[in-house]
DNA sequence: CCGCCCACGC
DNA sequence: GACGTACGTGGGCGGA
C-alpha cells in the first residue's frame, strides 16, 4: 500500500478510515545499500546471475512452490522459508499470530494498541534483517527475471507509482519475490512508450494461466497494469482481502500487518517522500537504490503475510468466503473502477445554480426570521440563536460536547411551530446537494476517460459490504424530490448505450425469513405478497386487504427495526407515537413472528459460546462484547450479533452474482459493463443492441447467486433509462 | 490537522 | 434512570 501516494488533491477527498492505511514508521537504512549503490553494472550482473542460478537450483532441487490445478496455493509453499537458511531466519510472531479460537481474537483492545502507534515495537527492520534486493534494468537482466518467474506457480508483486489514485498513476517501477527474503525490482522510467516496452516483456507473465499473484490490494496494481494494457490472467491472493476475512475489524496497512504478523518494521514512505501532505513528493523522484529497498520489501512482507495467513484462513474456517467470494471479486471491481461512468456536466452545473439560488433564498429567510446575521452553515451559531436568543425550546437538548442539538429530528418536530426550521431545513438539504454531489462531481471527472472512477474499498465494512469513495457513488440522493433530480446526471457512455438498473427486492428481509425459519414471514415470502402489508394484516390483526397506508408505513418500520435490533424507544421516536403503543406493536410482532424472536435469541447464543456469528458463506464477525457486564456496550454487540449475519449474508450474495454476471458477460463476448454496485443494487452501461439479451442474464445470475435456506424465493427488478434515475 | 455535527445512501 | 437502529462517506465548522 505504501506505493500509493498521496497527491494533495487526493489528500483532501480521501476518507479518514484510508488515511490510515499509509501511516508509517521511521527505520534506518542499511549501508548495504550503498555498498551496492557503488558497484558498476557487471557487478550487479554477477550478483544477479548469482541469484538467478540460486533460484534455478532450488527449482531443481524441487524445494518450490508445488505446480497444482487446484487454484489454492498449497501448504508446500511454506515450506520454501529457509532456501538461503542463513539469510532467512525463521520469523517470530512476538504472540500476536495466535490460531482460531484464542481469546486473543476477541480482543478489540489490541487494535487500539495499534493505533494509538505504541504498538508491538517490531525489532526487525531492513538494517538487521539479512535481505537479497535485486534491480533488474536491462533487456537481459529483465529477461533473465522473467524466465525465472516463468517457472513458478506464486509471484508475490507489488507496484510503485506516482498517484494513490490507481486511474492517474505512472507506473515507477514493479517488484517481484518468490522466496521470503529476495526479489527483484524492475525500475519504469518517466517515458510511457520506453515502461510499455518494459511491459511487454513481461507481458507473457502476466498472461500466463496458473500463476498465483499475491499482492496486497492487488486491485489497485491491476487497476494500474490495465491502463497500460496489461491483464493478470492468472490467479489472484490478496493479503489485505485475507486478513479481512480472518479479522474484519482490524486494522489493515502493511506496516501494522507486518509489525503484528512478521514482527518486521517496513521502510518508512516518508523516508523516501516525506509526509503526507502538500510537500509529499513523488516515488519518481527516490532514488534507485532507495526505493528499490522499499519496493522490494513491500513484495517481500506480502509474501510472508500470505504464508502466515493461508493457515489462518482454514483454522478460522473462512476459506469458503476468501476463495468463493472476496478473491474473485478482485478482477469483477477492477473491471468496474476502470470503465467509470459518464455523467452530464452541463446540467449540473445548471442545477448548481438553481439549488445556489434556493439556498440564498432560504438563508435570507433565516436570517429574517431569527433578527441577525449568521453563519447557517455552523450548526454552533445556529443552536445560539434557536434556543439561547430565540428561545425556541426551552428543553433543548445538547449534544455530549456542550452545543445544542439542532439535527434533522430536532428542527422537524420544532418546524410545525416555528417556520423558521423548515427554511433550516431546506438550506440544509440544498447545500448538502450542492456541495458534496453537484459541484463535487465534476472535478472528479477523469480528464482521460472524461468519466468518473469510483474506488470500492473490500475491505473496510466489517459486514463484509463495499463501499465506495472518490466519488462515493453509494450515497447518491434519491429520498427527496430535489435530490433525487443528481441521478439524471448520471448517462451512458454515448447514444448506442442505454443505462440498465437491477435491484433485489427486499433482500434483507428475505434473508431474515430464511435464517430464522419464521414460517409466518417464509410464507409472505412465498406467496408473493407485500411483505410490509402482509407485516401489518399480522400485528394490526387484520386482513391484507383491509391494511391502510399508516398501517403499513408502520409495519415497515417494524421490519427495518428488527434488521437492527431496534427497541420500542427507537421505534417509537421513529414513527412519533407513544411508546405504549410502539411497545404494543413490537410485542403484536414477537407473538406473530416468533420464529424472529427465536433467531434473536439463538443468535446471541451461538455468539456467547463461540465468540462470533456469521453469514450462509461463512463469513465472521468476533464480537466479544456480547458477555460485557455494561448494558451498554453488550446491548451493542447484541444488536451487530443480529444484524451482521443479515446484511453480511446480503453483502455475499450480490458479490457472488457480480461474479457471476462478469463470467457470464465474457462467456457470452457482451460489449455492455457493469459500472456500479449500491449495496442491493447493480447499474450497467449496455449497449442497446444487447439489452433484451443482456437482461435475463443479470436477473437470473442475481436470483441464482445464493440459494436462502427454507425455500425463501430471491426476486431482483430491472429497470432501463436513459440516465440513472430512469433505470431505477 | 482533527474531532464533531450533520446529512446522504442501503 | 440510563440507554436506546446496522453499515458506510464526506462537507463545513471550529478549536488546537
Amino acid at each position: 500500500m505504501g506505493e500509493k501516494i498521496r497527491a494533495g488533491k487526493e489528500l483532501a477527498i480521501m476518507s479518514k478510515k484510508l488515511a490510515t492505511i499509509i501511516i508509517n514508521v521511521p527505520t534506518e537504512f542499511h549501508e548495504e545499500n550503498f555498498r551496492i549503490k557503488e558497484m558498476n553494472r557487471e557487478a550487479l550482473k554477477e550478483v544477479f546471475l548469482e541469484l538467478e542460478f540460486k533460484a534455478l537450483g532450488k527449482r531443481l532441487l524441487g524445494e518450490e512452490i508445488t505446480p497444482t490445478t487446484d487454484d489454492r496455493p498449497q501448504a508446500t509453499e511454506n515450506t520454501q522459508m529457509d532456501l538461503f537458511g542463513n539469510v532467512v531466519a525463521p520469523q517470530k510472531n512476538k504472540g500476536t499470530n495466535k490460531p482460531a479460537g484464542s481469546s486473543q481474537v476477541l480482543s478489540s483492545g489490541e487494535d487500539l494498541g495499534e493505533v494509538s502507534g505504541e504498538v508491538i515495537a517490531a525489532e526487525k527492520n531492513i538494517t538487521n534483517t539479512p535481505h537479497n534486493y535485486i534491480v533488474a534494468q536491462t533487456t537481459e537482466q529483465i529477461s533473465a527475471i522473467i524466465s525465472i518467474l516463468q517457472s513458478v506457480v506464486a509471484i508475490s508483486f507489488d507496484t510503485e507509482t506516482t498517484s494513490i489514485d490507481a486511474n492517474n498513476a505512472e507506473l515507477v517501477g514493479l517488484s517481484f519475490c518468490i522466496t521470503p527474503g529476495e526479489g527483484w525490482y524492475v525500475p519504469c522510467p518517466p517515458e510511457r512508450e520506453k515502461t510499455i516496452a518494459i511491459l511487454n516483456q513481461f507481458k507473457p507473465l502476466f498472461e500466463k494461466p496458473g500463476i498465483t499473484w499475491i499482492g496486497q490490494n492487488i486491485k489497485y496494481d491491476m487497476l494500474v497494469l490495465k491502463w497500460y494494457g496489461i491483464e493478470l490472467k492468472g490467479d489472484i491472493f490478496d493479503t489485505l482481502l485475507a486478513h479481512y476475512v480472518i479479522e474484519p475489524e482490524g486494522k489493515r496497512n502493511m506496516d501494522a500487518l507486518s509489525a503484528k504478523y512478521l514482527g518486521y518494521q517496513p521502510v518508512s514512505i516518508t523516508e523516501l517522500i516525506g509526509k503526507k501532505g502538500k510537500t509529499q513528493g513523488t516515488m519518481r523522484d527516490v532514488e534507485l537504490e532507495v526505493i528499490k529497498d522499499y519496493a522490494v520489501e513491500d513484495a517481500d512482507v506480502t509474501l510472508q503475510l500470505k504464508n502466515v495467513f493461508l493457515p489462518q484462513l482454514k483454522e478460522k474456517e473462512v476459506e469458503k468466503v476468501f476463495y468463493e467470494v472476496e478473491n474473485p471479486l478482485v478482477k469483477v471491481l477492477t473491471d468496474m473502477e476502470c470503465e467509470g461512468i459518464k455523467i452530464d456536466e452541463a446540467f449540473l452545473k445548471e442545477y448548481s445554480q438553481l439549488l445556489e439560488t434556493d439556498a440564498k433564498k432560504s438563508e435570507e429567510s433565516v436570517y429574517e426570521q431569527a433578527g441577525l446575521r449568521f453563519n447557517l452553515a455552523s450548526p454552533k451559531q445556529l443552536g445560539e440563536v434557536l434556543f439561547e436568543k430565540m428561545q425556541l425550546d426551552p428543553k433543548a437538548k445538547k449534544t455530549k460536547t456542550g452545543q445544542y442539538a439542532t439535527g434533522e429530528d430536532v428542527l422537524a418536530k420544532l418546524a410545525k411551530e416555528h417556520k423558521i426550521c423548515d427554511d433550516i431545513l431546506a438550506f440544509r438539504e440544498l447545500t448538502k446537494l450542492k456541495n458534496t454531489y453537484v459541484d463535487a462531481l465534476p472535478l472528479l471527472v477523469n480528464a482521460k476517460t472524461g468519466r468518473v472512477h469510483t474506488s470500492y474499498a473490500q475491505a473496510i465494512a466489517v459486514t463484509g459490504r463495499l463501499s465506495s469513495v472518490t466519488p462515493n457513488l453509494q450515497n447518491i440522493p434519491i429520498r427527496t424530490e430535489r435530490g433525487r433530480e443528481i441521478r439524471k446526471a448520471f448517462i451512458p457512455r454515448d447514444e448506442n448505450h442505454i443505462l440498465v438498473s437491477a435491484d433485489y427486492s427486499q433482500i434483507e428481509l428475505r434473508i431474515v425469513a430464511a435464517i430464522s425459519g419464521d414460517v409466518n414471514m417464509v410464507e409472505a415470502f412465498r406467496t408473493g405478497t407485500d411483505i410490509h402489508t402482509a407485516t401489518a394484516a399480522k400485528v394490526f390483526g387484520v386482513e391484507a386487504a383491509d391494511v391502510t397506508k399508516e398501517m403499513r408505513y408502520k409495519a415497515k418500520s417494524v421490519n427495518f427495526g428488527i434488521i437492527y435490533g431496534q427497541g420500542a424507544f427507537g421505534l417509537a421516536e421513529n414513527l412519533r407515537i407513544p411508546r405504549s403503543e410502539a411497545k404494543e406493536i413490537i410485542d403484536n410482532y414477537k407473538k406473530q413472528f416468533p420464529g424472529i424472536q427465536k433467531y434473536m435469541d439463538d443468535t446471541i447464543n451461538f455468539c456467547i459460546e463461540n465468540g462470533y456469528v456469521q453469514t450462509l458463506m461463512g463469513r465472521k464477525r468476533w464480537l466479544r462484547d456480547i458477555t460485557s457486564a455494561n448494558f451498554t456496550v453488550r446491548g451493542y454487540a447484541e444488536r451487530n450479533a443480529i444484524n451482521s449475519p443479515i446484511q453480511g449474508a446480503a453483502a455475499d450474495m450480490i458479490k457472488l452474482a457480480m461474479i457471476k454476471i462478469h463470467k457470464a458477460f465474457k462467456q457470452y463476448n457482451f460489449k455492455s459493463k457493469m459500472l456500479l454496485q449500491v449495496h442491493d443494487e447493480l447499474v450497467f452501461d449496455a449497449r442497446k443492441d444487447e439489452v433484451e439479451q443482456i437482461k435475463p442474464v443479470i436477473l437470473q445470475s442475481m436470483k441464482t447467486a445464493m440459494v436462502l435456506p427454507n425455500e425463501v424465493p430471491v426476486e431482483a427488478e430491472i429497470g432501463v433509462g436513459a440516465n440513472w434515475l430512469e433505470a431505477h
